[in-house]
DNA sequence: ATCCTAAACAGGAATTATTCCTATCTAAAA
DNA sequence: TTTTAGATAGGAATAATTCCTGTTTAGGAT
């Protein structure tokens, strides 16, 4: 994605456009790995060692109040960004700490219908998600 | 539970039995609540003034290890236990901190199903849990 | 019943992810 | 260009969890 993609995304959510948001974005739209805000932080201190460790942890969350990025907990506990928005699970690998993106319409099409079928007594589902666990082959 | 059912299931793992883990194993089938270590230690304290944090936090660790508890991670990053063994799924209520179970054999029967038709490339699938958040009726 | 030893415990220090605080700086609207 | 609300740097504070060490104890052996 190129800067003016990246600054587009940033502002039309009714951020202000700061060369640090564009860093953390950038880095977060070119990775794979979900990673924590100490990972960004490790990935874009060495051509800009003045962002600080406050900035990466307030402007990922900036982000995800805006609706730019998603995160969740890994099992260690550790928050996880993610830019990909739409629906999708998460494949955690049991021997590294890798998790990888699973999108399945399918998958979502089968728990919607599931839980529209099942109601749950005193109790209104919004969203499921999926958590599978597993091995690289 | 009983003290002689709480003490078979403690031993019956080879572990030794103690005043403290039979108090945090009952603390822990006597809640529904999924509770973390802080609030066993709450739970607890009042009647054994003289157990420690770090023997709360130690103990329901052996008893993960041993496979008398499951401990999972909720959205604040907490770690949580649950004495209930089966595979079975959470509610995380979004108006509070509230997580409750919920099992399904016909859902837990899909899942299998879904995942054996269809592979995963590169990945193999050892276990599916979900994260079925929403609102308490 | 007593002794012995590996394991368990209490208490507190250390670690670490994350949040908070405040003085300074800057994007972008006027 | 000026103005100012919001953003940032740097570091202190917080809080869950782990680690460390000297003491105690469960339960098998004597």
């Amino acid at each position: 994605m190129n800067v003016d993609r990246l600054k587009e995304k940033i502002t039309s959510k009714g951020m202000k456009f700061t060369h640090q948001r564009l860093v953390i974005y950038r880095s977060l739209c070119n990775s794979q790995d979900h990673p924590t805000a100490e990972m960004v932080y490790n990935q874009i201190t060495e051509e800009n060692p003045s962002i600080s460790m406050g900035t990466v942890y307030k402007t990922l969350e900036s982000f995800v109040n805006a609706g730019i990025l998603q995160k969740f907990r890994d099992d260690q506990g550790l928050m996880r960004f993610d830019p990909v928005m739409e629906t999708h699970s998460h494949l955690y690998c049991n021997d590294s700490s890798d998790i990888r993106d699973y999108k399945n319409p399918d998958l979502e099409e089968l728990l919607h219908a599931f839980f529209k079928e099942n109601q749950i007594d005193g109790f209104e589902v919004e969203e499921v998600s999926l958590v599978i666990k597993g091995k690289t082959k």
